[in-house]
This record gives C-alpha cells, sequence and structure tokens, in this order.
DNA sequence: TGCCAGGCCGGGT
DNA sequence: ACCCGGCATGGC
C-alpha cells in the first residue's frame, strides 16, 4: 500500500505541478478558509475572504468581536453563512478563551492536543481540524476529504464503508514512510493533488475515469 | 435546468 | 453506532 500511495503521488505530480496550495496570506486566514469551505465551492469562500479583507476584518480579535449579523452578510458568498458565521466566531472565541487571542499558542502543543482542542470547538470536525493542523499550523496530520473518500474507494485502496479515522490512519501509516526536511510539503501537496484529481477525474456523475492520471493504477490494471 | 461543491450538528432510530 | 434533514450561495 504505501508503494502505491507513493507511485500515485508520481503521476499526480507530474501531470499537475507541485501545487501552492491553500494560498492564505496568514495562518488565521487559512483558518477561516477551512470553516468556510465545509460543503462549499473555493471559489465561493474565496469571495467572503476577500469581502473581509475589503472590510478590515481578516483578523482574528475583529472576527471575535464582530455581531454575528454583520458577518454573516460579510462572508454571505459562501453559503450558510448564518451557521459560518457562528462557527467562524466559536473558533475565534476559543482561541481568546484559551490561548489569549494568540493563534500561534494553539500549535504549540502536540498535533494530537491541538487536534482534540480544534475538535471541541462546535463547528469544527474531523476534516476541517487536520486543514487547520497541516496547512495553518505546519502539524503532520493527514487530512480526509470527500475526494479522497471517492478517489480511494473507486481504487479499492480502502473498504467502502471505511470511516474518517481508519482512512487517516491508512494515509498517515504510509505517508510516515517518507522521512526528510520536504516531509511536511508532502503531506502538504499530496492532498492538494487529491483534490486536483477529484475535481478533474472523479466527480459524482462525470467520472472521465479513462483519462485520469491514476489511471495506471486502478484494479483492473495492476 | 438541476445538481453539486475541499462538512458538521442535532435529533431520531 | 449509523442515518437523515438542515444549512445557502454561485457555477456549470
Amino acid at each position: 500500500m504505501h508503494h502505491r500511495l507513493r507511485k500515485a503521488y508520481k503521476l499526480m505530480l507530474g501531470e499537475f505541478g507541485h501545487q501552492a496550495w491553500w494560498p492564505g496570506d496568514s495562518p488565521f486566514e487559512i483558518c477561516v478558509g477551512a470553516i468556510l469551505t465545509q460543503n462549499t465551492n473555493w471559489q465561493n469562500v474565496e469571495r467572503a475572504i476577500e469581502n473581509l479583507r475589503e472590510h478590515q476584518s481578516l483578523d482574528l480579535l475583529i472576527v471575535n468581536s464582530m455581531e454575528n449579523d454583520h458577518l454573516a452578510t460579510l462572508i454571505r458568498p459562501a453559503g450558510y453563512y448564518n451557521l459560518k458565521a457562528r462557527r467562524l466566531k466559536a473558533f475565534t472565541k476559543m482561541i481568546v478563551d484559551v490561548y489569549g487571542g494568540r493563534l500561534d499558542s494553539l500549535f504549540e502543543a502536540e498535533t494530537h492536543a491541538v487536534r482534540k482542542q480544534l475538535l471541541e470547538v462546535n463547528g469544527i470536525g474531523p476534516e476541517t481540524a487536520d486543514s487547520i493542523l497541516l496547512y495553518a499550523g505546519n502539524h503532520l496530520s493527514f487530512v480526509i476529504d470527500a475526494y479522497t473518500k471517492r478517489i480511494f474507494s473507486r481504487h479499492s485502496w480502502v473498504s467502502h464503508n471505511a470511516g474518517y479515522d481508519d482512512m487517516k490512519q491508512l494515509c498517515e501509516q504510509s505517508l510516515s514512510q517518507k522521512t526528510g526536511s520536504d516531509r511536511l510539503d508532502y503531506w502538504q501537496d499530496y492532498h492538494a493533488q487529491l483534490v486536483m484529481i477529484g475535481k478533474d477525474f472523479c466527480r459524482p456523475n462525470n467520472p472521465r475515469c479513462d483519462t485520469c492520471p491514476l489511471q495506471p493504477l486502478l484494479p483492473s490494471e495492476s
């Protein structure tokens, strides 16, 4: 399995090139994006983040002190705006209450402890927590998303009913085989590559498996 | 036009 | 332990 995942990465890297993933200017911006992108197109998220930036509101303490309705108005393009306004503020409130408003302090603990802390926030589930850990906190915590599940399932790399933690463990064990200074980049880029595959080749009603770069790894071929 | 997007929560079985 | 409805916009 380790070998297959490594080979999959080489195929994806060759097709898409290294991804400048999660183009956030700050760790906080990445956290905001991680929450806003829940079940939502990234393009809509960018508009919401741009609204925040234009209103000088892309700041943890400012978001935390904002009225829910005002925040919801700014993030409207991201959808579920009332829900997500509450979730954003639940996150900033936790940082303020537990870490004195310093986001960096959140990431000082061990990965598992940070993850647990994140999961206690209402509105942050496994995927959002792992995204924040991996991309905002530079922690080695693999992200499982809908694309990952679809791709892995289609290639029979996991059983059809594997849960989030099953897949996360599988990926992390495989990716841990790689060591070196570029290990973090490898984990970050791996998820980015899977999203590229998912968007272009592995959508529910438009599989396009015939032209997928991972075609050589399909069960019938291996 | 309808379907879908980088989920999560709360309530019900 | 699963299963489901709700949440909402913008793009193709």
